[in-house]
DNA sequence: CTCTATCTTGAATGTTTATTCAAGATACTC
DNA sequence: GAGTATCTTGAATAAACATTCAAGATAGAG
């Protein structure tokens, strides 16, 4: 007869950075009630406990990175040129926003791996269906002649996921615009030619 | 008139591996008892508190990390050979051992990054040493000719070191030996052809 | 307008944690 | 071999933390 007054994107999203931020073990609950405006009792009911907020978050997190991609590979141009895109994309999130905010399924596995096997499981399956999108796309620009083939689909988006990952890693030692660019731009030459 | 009984290479090994076991954070001290041998007394004794054995076995890291740097690049084998030998070392390592153990300085610029600036600028610091390193023997390669020079020793450092984070980032998610093998060919033959 | 089911609040709880310290042990000096 | 400076020990301490819960607030039903 009363219903939640909050707003659950909108708290999930400010999870999402605070985790992202902090990481998981050091972002308290009070760090918690600060960033998302809920009292700790209110997230233990609605979220059972501070863990089950990080698989919420996480689920949220899924949701906006499945649409941002929607963004990128739903028109009709070139599929090179939407990975380029694509790629652009990763260096000016790594470039603008605080190098810490990296992707936070590679954040919560760097600090959960080993300690939380079903989070680590449910981290591993979304990385892995972002890499089986990225695929996709690579054998549709097969099938389009726009790469030859002679590398399969699956090669390229291993080569692919890797060098973003390493970009995310790299912006993170080195935040320079310049030389994110050009790290890109030999990355993605590397994928085209050969 | 008594010297101290542990012997501290040791003692920061251990500390090294429970650090890159569990993180910073949720290392407890019980875990660094456990790990080191020393009652939490004496690790305070020696290193001050948690942060200051951090410290120390960072400093462990970077020694232990140069000397293996030397045996990889101190033979009179062309410098090609020596990277691709390199890169094939960091492959083992990253299917050898438990995914988790990735490399210490940037398991916890990840973690410690917007946290303590003391410990990052330290972390950044041995990892420009490190990157700087490998700049050194591209541009030795340059002068032996065994690369044209078309493309500079530090854009070619630069990819190189990217591309090792990537592997082992991709490791913590696939660690099939065949595939990371693979991507450090893909990797490899990027820098030498073109 | 009243009642009640549901949500919100934040102080209280019990656990875990880093850190301290005084007592005990031990190796070196003279 | 006695004396002492130093190291080791682990229980005590105090702070920080996740979690609980009972009291208070509020929206919708009747």
């Amino acid at each position: 007869m009363r219903n939640a007054e909050f707003d659950r994107e909108k708290v999930l999203r400010s999870a999402m950075i605070a985790f992202m931020d902090k990481g998981y073990a050091k972002t308290s609950m009070q760090d918690l009630k600060a960033a998302t405006g809920l009292h700790p009792g209110s997230i233990y009911c609605a979220f059972e406990n501070k863990r089950g907020l990080l698989l919420a978050a996480l689920g949220q997190y899924r949701e906006d990175r499945a649409q941002e991609f929607q963004h990128f590979f739903s028109d009709e141009r070139p599929k090179l040129v939407q990975l380029k895109n694509y790629l652009e994309h990763v260096v000016q999130e790594c470039i603008s926003c605080q190098a810490a905010q990296a992707c936070l399924l590679i954040k919560a596995l760097n600090e959960l791996a080993e300690q939380d096997d079903e989070v680590q499981a449910i981290l591993i399956e979304n990385i892995a269906n972002w890499q089986t999108s990225i695929e996709d796309v690579f054998s549709q620009a097969i099938a389009n002649k726009e790469l030859t083939g002679e590398r399969s689909a699956a090669k390229l988006s291993r080569f692919f996921v890797m060098g973003i990952y390493g970009l995310r890693t790299y912006a993170q030692t080195h935040p320079q615009a310049d030389v994110m660019h050009e790290l890109a731009e030999q990355l993605f030459s590397g994928l085209c030619q050969e």
